[in-house]
DNA sequence: TGGCGTTGTCTGGTATATCGGACAATGATC
DNA sequence: GATCATTGTCCGATATACCAGACAACGCCA
């Protein structure tokens, strides 16, 4: 469910640090969202191959890294495991996002996730799947195009026109089937999601599936910084029980 | 519950990589288990100044750390944690352990965690609380000196008795009421916990506590590499039904 | 079996990141 | 108000990391 995109190879011979090089590396596994083989990354990084392989040792070795398979394939380690829970220990956010989610699902038997904003995706930071025989669900760390969802309308609420814009790809506006979302409606939902407690959305991955989508609110009621919080509701709409 | 060490500052005229600094950065705020102010960190690390608070910008930047509260502390950021819940895609020990572990808990009532060898600590990957009121657990993320339970005697089951001894560090002998562990006695208890399915702990941390810990294999009964994993019950001595 | 493309490692040159130290700002103390 | 210690930023020198390209090994294909 997730799209693959290429870091643009300029050609320009300027020297990159090494951290840059690390950073966009880790960026470029979370998008891709699955083991990459290890002799791609030079092309997908537009970077040099003995400072990928170099990069790649230095982060295997530290355990940020893994490498699996027989061909050479590499993909977060399990230290990154470790440090991305202690993350926890100082934000509740996600904690208390979590057992609000889990609840909500046993109350309502459909799945319930917890989404935030990264770059121009929304990213499932906890999901937890309804009870019923049929049922969706997206993949926790998974990221999602934004337009089709109830929860990345709300996700762009706060947003200008223009803003919502420079965040879509032409390949994300096509839905799973096949139809194309015109630039203009969403941003257009988005706009109207503003200032909703609640925001529903009908047929966009399947048909008879429906997203309701929840903001989740600082104090005061503004939006937490930068405003990429919200819960949502994963359901067949035959199965919905108010 | 985690011990703070600072990494020696040896002052050699040697320049260092920053993807070493950066490493060494966040094994340490991991160590630390709290938010760090910035200016302890050239001192804690052995770093100049000027290095450090150009690497936290850059870190900080792309969300791999955060800076909390008013004095300049930093931590994790929720980009580690993003790219930590993708470990789980590929990797089902932590996420059907982590399911195990609450089903445990569920079925005794007792705290049961998910753990691991990091370093020479042993790491709480996966927590659930027990049910009692009253009950023990450990925080997730947080790291665990070895000789306190008997989950670090069986991490340290398949090690020679010099490797074991290597790992420990004179604070680490020391349990929460004071009384000190001989070495000795703790490298006989691993070595004696080669094989078990089950090792047992009691009064350790506290009066009346019990652990019971039990291995994580692999395949054809091999631990996994590097013999990292268990599970473990912590619970009131009082409170315990097989 | 030979040719080809890909992968992974290695090496020396040079572009630049790392560093020490200077400096300004801040807060605490006397 | 002066002094001191600490913090955070800045700058130029230089140690070295980054890189292009060479090379060996490997697997695939005709």
């Amino acid at each position: 469910m997730t799209a693959i995109t290429t870091i643009e190879n300029k050609p320009e011979k300027t020297r990159e640090r090494g951290i840059d090089r690390v950073l966009k590396l880790l960026a470029y596994l979370n998008e891709r969202g699955n083991p990459v083989r290890v002799a791609e990354l030079p092309k997908a990084l537009g970077a040099p191959r003995s400072t990928i392989y170099e990069l790649v040792r230095v982060l295997t070795e530290s355990g940020v890294l893994e490498l699996s398979g027989d061909d050479n394939k590499v993909y977060f380690g399990k230290l990154i495991y470790l440090y991305g829970i202690n993350y926890l220990r100082e934000n509740d956010l996600v904690r208390r996002g979590s057992a609000e989610v889990d609840a909500l699902s046993k109350l309502t038997g459909e799945t319930s996730e917890l989404c935030m904003l990264h770059r121009n995706r929304q990213a499932i930071v906890h999901s937890h799947s309804g009870s019923r025989p049929l049922r969706i669900s997206s993949e926790v760390g998974g990221q999602i195009p934004l337009p089709w969802t109830a929860s990345g309308r709300l996700l762009l609420a706060q947003m200008t026109s223009s803003e919502i814009e420079a965040l879509l790809s032409p390949e994300d506006m096509i839905l799973p089937n096949k139809k194309l979302v015109a630039v203009a409606d969403f941003v257009a939902d988005c706009i109207g999601a503003r200032g909703s407690d609640i925001v529903a959305s009908t047929g966009l991955i399947s048909s008879f599936t429906q997203c309701l989508a929840s903001p989740i609110r600082g104090l005061m009621g503004k939006f937490l910084p930068p405003f990429v919080w919200c819960c949502r509701w994963m359901f067949m709409a035959t199965g919905w029980r108010s």
